[in-house]
DNA sequence: AAGAATATCAACCGCAACCGG
DNA sequence: GCCGGTTGCGGTTGATATTCT
C-alpha cells in the first residue's frame, strides 16, 4: 500500500506534486520510449523526476501515451458511454475499454460533468421533460436537427442499430434491451437529448 | 470591463486486488 | 499463509477556463 507521506524525510520532501511541467513530460516521454514502462516507481527514480511513481503511471496514461485522443467525445462514444454505463454503472475503466484512445478518467469526468448534470436536472424537473422538448421543437429547428444528428438518426458505418452487436463479442448473446432492469428509462432518454442540444 | 458563478479536467487520494518472495 | 511492494480503480479536489450578470 501507499505510505501517506506522514514521516518528513528528505526523500519524502522532494517529491513533486501538482501539474506536470513540459520538461517532465519530456523525460518521461523519453524515458519509456527507451527503457518501455517497466515498475512504475523504479522508472520514476530512474528516469530522474522527483515524481511518484503512480503520478507518473496516471501522467502516462492519461496524456502521454501516443494513441491517446483529445478533443471532443463525439456522439458516437456518447452513446456507447451511455449505453455502457447503464449496463455497468460507474466502471469507467471497462467502459474505457470499449472507446480506444480513451481514458477512464476522461469518460468518469463526461460522465460526471455533462451527462449526470442533465440526469440530475431531469430528475429534479421531472415534468419540465415534454414542455421543454415540445419547445425546442416548436421554436428551432437547428436543435431538432443536432438531436437527430446525436441520437435520433444516428448511424456510424459500422453500426446498425444493434448496439449489442456493435459493442462486440462480448455481449453477442447476451441480455435484450427489455430484459435489462438497467437499461433507459424517459429520465435518461431526455437527457440524452439535452446533452445534444448543447 | 470586472467580478461572480459555473464548467471542465488534470491530478491526487484511499482502497483493494494482485504478485513475488 | 503472510508480508511488503506494485498496480489499477473509482471518488474527490482544486486550479484554470469559460460564461453570465
Amino acid at each position: 500500500m501507499e505510505k501517506k507521506g506522514g514521516s518528513s524525510s528528505s526523500q519524502d520532501a522532494e517529491v513533486r506534486k501538482g501539474p506536470w511541467t513540459m520538461e517532465e513530460d519530456f523525460i518521461l516521454i523519453n524515458y519509456i520510449a527507451n527503457h518501455g514502462e517497466g515498475v512504475w516507481n523504479s522508472l520514476a527514480r530512474s528516469a530522474g523526476l522527483k515524481r511518484t511513481g503512480k503520478s507518473c503511471r496516471l501522467r502516462w496514461l492519461n496524456y502521454l501515451r501516443p494513441d491517446v485522443r483529445r478533443g471532443n467525445i463525439t456522439a458516437e462514444e456518447q452513446l456507447l458511454i451511455m449505453e455502457l454505463h447503464a449496463r455497468w454503472g460507474n466502471r469507467w475503466s471497462k467502459i474505457a475499454k470499449h472507446l480506444p484512445g480513451r481514458t477512464d478518467n476522461e469518460i468518469k469526468n463526461y460522465w460526471r460533468t455533462r451527462i449526470q448534470k442533465h440526469i440530475k436536472q431531469a430528475e429534479t424537473f421531472p415534468n419540465q421533460n415534454n414542455s421543454e422538448l415540445q419547445d425546442n421543437g416548436s421554436t428551432s429547428n437547428d436543435h431538432i436537427c443536432e438531436v437527430g444528428d446525436g441520437i435520433e438518426s444516428y448511424s456510424p458505418t459500422n453500426y446498425d442499430g444493434n448496439l449489442e452487436a456493435f459493442l462486440d463479442p462480448l455481449s453477442t448473446t447476451t441480455t435484450t434491451h427489455q430484459s435489462n432492469e438497467n437499461f433507459w428509462n424517459d429520465e435518461d432518454l431526455w437527457s440524452m437529448q439535452l446533452l445534444n442540444n448543447d
